[in-house]
DNA sequence: TCCTTTTCTTAACATAAGTTAAGCGTCACT
DNA sequence: AGTGACGCTTAACTTATGTTAAGAAAAGGA
C-alpha cells in the first residue's frame, strides 16, 4: 500500500489512537478499492462485512424512502471512516453508499477488526470515538433540520466550510449543488434561491466558488452564537 | 436499590450484555434520582459526568437554537439509557435533558463506568451497542424529516406505538401533544391538522387515546413497506 | 467548431406548514 | 358554582418550499 494512503488512514479517527503495529496489521489485510462516479459502494440491508476509510474523492450515505425520495444522511471525504457502527454490530448497513466523485477507499474486513478488538481494547475505544463523531453530527443535523430555514442551513453549511481567520473569505464548494441540496434536505432550486437570498448578506456564488464578504455577519444570520 | 429497579436497569441496552457481578458493582455506586415534570436534568454544555437509565416516566433530549427554537432530538422512557456517548468521551453534553412527566432515573458515575471498562472490555461493547442504537434511530429520524410530510411522520409515529397483531388496534399516546409535535419537528397546530387529516385513513384521536381502524392502511400511507 | 448533455438558474404556480387568534373542554382551586 | 390555567382544536391568513417548465451557461464529444 502506498505510503501516502497509510498516512491518511493513520490520521483517521478510526485508527488515530491505536499503536502502529496494530494499524500495520489491519492495513496489511485491507484492500484499496476504486469507485467511479455514481458507482454504488453498498446498499442498505447489505451485510456490514467491511469498514471503510476514504482516501480521496467524495461519497454520500443516504436512504431511499419507499416513496422514492432520497435522504442524504452524510457526505464524506478524505480521512473519514464509515460502516464501523454497523460492522461492529455484525448486522447490516442502515444506509446506502454511493460515490459522488471518483474515489478511493480502504476496505477493512470487519471480522479482522473485531478479532483484534478482543486483544486490544483500544480498538473498541477507537470505534467508539468514530461512532460518537457520527452521532454528534447527526444530532446537529436533526437540530438544523427542525429549527432553521433552508437559507439558514445553507449559511451554516458555508460557515462550516469556511476555515478562515479573516472576516472576508472564499470557499470552494466541494461537491455539486444537487448533492449540497440533498445534504441540506432541500431541492436544488431552493438552493439556488437561498444563494441569491444570501447576496443580501454578502455571499456571492459563481460556479463552485463562493465569496463571503463578512464571515461574522453570515454566522449571525446562520443563527450560530 | 429496589429489585424492580435493578431488573429494569439490567434489561437496558447499556447493561444487558454484561455480567451480573459487574452490573451489581455499577449499581451499588449509582443513585436513584427523582425529577418533577418540567424539571431540568442537565443542559447542553454541562460536563458529562453521569450516565443515566430511565426507570419510569418520560423525558426529552433537545437543543435550543440561538433563535430560541427548540428541537426535540429524542424522547425516552423506561429502560432507555442516555448520556453514554458524551460521558465516554469525557466531554460535555451536546443536548439538554428535561423531564416531560415526573420521572425516576438511575444516575451512574461516568468515571466508575470508565474505570471498569479498562478491566472489562465487554463494557465498551455495551456502550457501543447503546450508541449504535441511538445512531440508527437518528439516521431514521433524518430520513423521516427529509423525505416525508408532517402527516406521514405522524402516521409513522402511530405505527411505531402500535405493537398490535390485529389490523384494528388502539394506542395510548404516551406524552402530551406539544411534545409529540416537537419530536416530529412540527407545531402543535400542525399535529392537530395531521390528526384530522388521518381520519380519512381510519384514525380517530380522542384525548390521549387513538383508534386505528386499519394498521395496514395506515402503514401504507406512512410510506413503510 | 458545433452539437449534445449536463448543470444551474429563474420564474410562475401549487401546496404544506407556520402564525395568529379565537374558542372550547377539562381540571384544580376557591 | 365560579374562575383561571392549561391543553387542544379550528379557522383565516402568510410564508417557505416544492413543482413544473423553460432557458442560459458550462462541459464534453464528434
Amino acid at each position: 500500500m502506498k505510503p501516502e494512503f497509510v498516512a491518511i488512514a493513520r490520521k483517521s479517527v478510526l485508527l488515530a489512537t491505536i499503536p502502529p503495529d496494530i494499524t500495520a496489521e489491519i492495513l496489511a489485510h485491507s484492500t484499496i478499492k476504486h469507485f467511479d462516479r455514481h458507482q454504488t459502494i453498498f446498499i442498505q440491508g447489505d451485510n456490514a462485512d467491511f469498514i471503510y476509510i476514504v482516501l480521496s474523492g467524495w461519497l454520500k450515505l443516504f436512504r431511499i424512502a419507499p416513496s422514492g425520495a432520497e435522504a442524504v444522511v452524510t457526505v464524506l471525504t478524505k480521512g473519514h471512516s464509515f460502516g464501523e457502527a454497523a460492522a461492529f454490530k455484525g448486522g447490516s448497513f442502515p444506509v446506502s453508499a454511493e460515490a459522488s466523485t471518483e474515489c478511493e477507499l480502504i476496505r477493512i474486513p470487519a471480522k479482522l477488526y473485531m478479532d483484534l478488538m478482543r486483544k486490544e481494547p483500544d480498538l473498541a475505544l477507537s470505534i467508539l470515538a468514530a461512532t460518537f463523531a457520527h452521532l454528534h453530527s447527526l444530532v446537529i443535523q436533526v437540530e438544523q433540520l427542525k429549527a432553521n430555514t433552508a437559507a439558514q442551513r445553507v449559511a451554516q453549511f458555508l460557515c462550516e466550510l469556511c476555515a478562515c481567520e479573516t472576516d472576508k473569505c472564499d470557499v470552494i464548494l466541494p461537491f455539486d449543488k444537487v448533492l449540497i441540496a440533498g445534504r441540506l434536505g432541500i431541492k436544488p432550486e431552493s438552493l439556488s434561491r437561498a444563494f441569491s437570498y444570501l447576496k443580501k448578506f454578502g455571499v456571492k456564488v459563481e460556479k463552485n466558488h463562493a465569496t463571503i464578504e463578512s464571515y461574522i455577519k453570515l454566522r449571525e444570520f446562520a443563527g450560530f452564537d
